[in-house]
DNA sequence: CTAAGTGCAAAATGTTTGCATACTT
DNA sequence: AAGTATGCAAACATTTTGCACTTAG
């Protein structure tokens, strides 16, 4: 389970440096790996998806599973304590896949509910709550 | 879209009779497999897939995703309104990888909530709540 | 020098598909 | 008879792994 990184490689150099040019962005491993291929400093596919795996287990980088059958989505949202907080939560919608954040108690309350009648710790930064967007809502209300 | 059964074969029949002796119970594609290998009555695997697609869209069976390294779970809820219940939830271990299925009203409560603060709109099938589990809570804690 | 990371190719995994055959209606 | 489903094996897509080699500390 210890995935962290201890080397500063040339390639977690590389990929760190990129993704902070993109915050907020959705990307795969299969983005990645051809965003350095096309660029001439190609990454083999076993490291990225390596330390894509570290990065997420440091909490730099949050991974969404939109469905089994597409590649895992990954987004870069910095190192910063934004994740220690805990009254954050994601919201993803499954039409557009517009990923809404969230600051809000509730999330505290769901927390300890699930603590005090299951036994379950929640881990907020890791759960995603799938559904629809408002304005996916609206239109598949009209048609 | 449309894959819905039209015939009522032999194969079809096995399933559903299977399935309403374990509604509420998790399975995936491979579990149906062995079920009917093992009990001497082979199910093609291909028909299997073909047949939870059908149900799925039929709305008799749901199906939920974990993530995208695990097989889709599925659950007969029965052909009726019974699958408008929406109080089910799932938790997923973080350690251990158990799937835990809760029945309960609180989600109903986050539901309206994300709806009514948020204008989002929870798929309750779809979101899976992400943390540790009683068994490795206490692990964790001590060793 | 040692532990950790890289990258290739191969394996593993879960699911889908092509197609000849068999079954439903 | 016509339309649909089956089941095998092969194809697929994504992710993981084994291993020899390289690199960071």
């Amino acid at each position: 389970m210890d995935q962290r990184s201890k080397y500063r490689t040339k390639q977690r150099k590389l990929l760190l440096e990129y993704f902070e040019t993109i915050p907020g962005v959705h990307f795969t491993a299969a983005d990645i790996c051809e965003y350095f291929r096309e660029k001439g400093a190609p990454i083999g596919q076993s490291t990225v998806y390596r330390q894509l795996e570290s990065l997420v287990d440091e909490g730099i980088l949050n991974k969404y599973i939109i469905d089994g059958n597409t590649p895992a989505c990954f987004e870069y949202t910095g190192r910063d304590e934004h994740r220690a907080e805990e009254k954050c939560f994601h919201c993803k919608c499954e039409k557009c896949g517009e990923l809404i954040h969230l600051h809000c108690d509730e999330i505290a309350r769901i927390k300890d509910h699930l603590y005090d009648e299951h036994r379950f710790r929640l881990d907020p930064m890791r759960t995603v709550f799938y559904g629809l967007c408002e304005k996916c809502t609206l239109e598949s209300e009209q048609g």
